[in-house]
RNA sequence: GGUGUCAUAGCUCAGUUGGUAGAGCAAAGGACUGAAAAUCCUUGUGUCCCCGGUUCGAUUCCUGGUGACACCA
């Protein structure tokens, strides 16, 4: 599996020591877009989102993409490139994005990067350990022993198999036991020996800001932005994305409430108060990933 | 206007045969290596509507009040 390697021939004659990557975070609705783009212009630059849901296309209006205006002021990347149907996770982010900077950095001494999922950016700026791709197959034969047998059954399965991560794992968490038992399925090797703990060093300068606002001011302007997606028109982008709701894509606050509208599961007004309040929890966990961290340079805003 | 039912956590409600209470949701905190806006864990929260009465003791029983709902006029 090729990835994206500093001293490759590939690589052009860049001096990354004069190479800088600012990293623009914090929980949803914090106010990132604007922020990031006031910083591009400063450096007369461009913008590279890691927001895995502003990826999509069909995914407007509920993920807050960035307005036609701001998309003109600065040139984006990762925004709108993905279709709903297409498969994507956070290792080919951090592939994408490197080989991305690799031709960026030979325009611009500064990068910004901007955006609120925090294991895209980990995988950017720490890199992820190699897995090996996982057979759909097997995939499938776990999850049908999870449907059939339970839990339990994986989890003793992992306890034989991977002892190390048995130990630390959430025991509760079934997509983390799913992982490690088809990660061993797949090649005979106890999952945790794929884990390295080790960190990518980037031949680029990162700095990390955390946007932050005081809590009861970020939850009224996550309030007031579903008022303004509804009236934008995002119970009729979900309508158009309902066909799609088992995807992966469309696990997603704003849409999944709305297709529980569409179900008939509750009424209009209730979907809408679930999307404000499943953003709140959403960003709140955005801020303990962030917090854990502490490279992360923390901006108080008002 | 009359009769009945109800009033308990921020919300929806359970419960106490009389010994001052507990679920879900919300909220707060946390975990996180190819699903990450995903997935998962932990933790509180109280004039038990108000004034009296009975009682060693009332959120619980009784009188009255207030409010909500239902039915009858």
């Amino acid at each position: 599996m090729p990835r994206p390697c500093w001293s490759s021939d590939k690589t052009p004659h860049v001096d990354y020591s004069r190479k800088h990557l600012i990293i623009i975070a914090g929980p949803t609705a914090v106010g990132k877009t604007a922020y990031a783009i006031r910083t591009a212009l400063e450096h007369r630059t461009e913008i590279i989102s890691c927001d895995s849901r502003q990826m999509y296309r069909e995914m407007r209006i509920g993920t807050a993409v960035p307005s036609p205006g701001e998309l003109a002021a600065v040139p984006h990347h990762f925004i709108g490139n993905l279709s709903v149907s297409d498969y994507y996770n956070a290792s080919r982010f951090e592939t994408d994005a490197l080989q991305l900077l690799d031709d960026l950095f030979t325009r611009h001494d500064t990068v910004v990067m901007c955006g609120g999922s925090g294991l895209y950016i980990q995988a950017l700026w720490h890199g992820m350990d190699e897995f090996p791709e996982i057979d759909p197959e097997v995939r499938r034969q776990v999850l049908g022993i999870l449907a059939q047998e339970g839990l339990p059954r994986l989890r003793r399965e992992l306890k034989l198999a991977d002892p190390a991560y048995y130990a630390r794992v959430d025991l509760r968490n079934t997509q983390r036991i799913v992982r490690a038992v088809e990660t061993f399925r797949q090649t005979g090797r106890p999952y945790s020996s794929f884990l390295t703990e080790h960190r990518q060093i980037r031949p680029f300068k990162i700095t990390g800001l955390v946007l932050n606002r005081p809590r009861a001011i970020l939850y009224d302007r996550i309030d007031r932005r579903v008022d303004v997606m509804m009236a934008d028109g995002l119970q009729e982008e979900a309508r158009q994305l309902y066909p799609y709701r088992h995807l992966n894509a469309l696990q997603t606050v704003g849409y999944k409430e709305l297709f529980d509208y569409f179900d008939g599961k509750c009424t209009l007004e209730q979907a809408v108060t679930n999307i404000k309040c499943h953003t709140r929890r959403y960003a709140k966990r955005q801020l303990s990933w962030f917090a854990r961290d502490p490279e992360w340079e923390w901006i108080e805003m008002e």
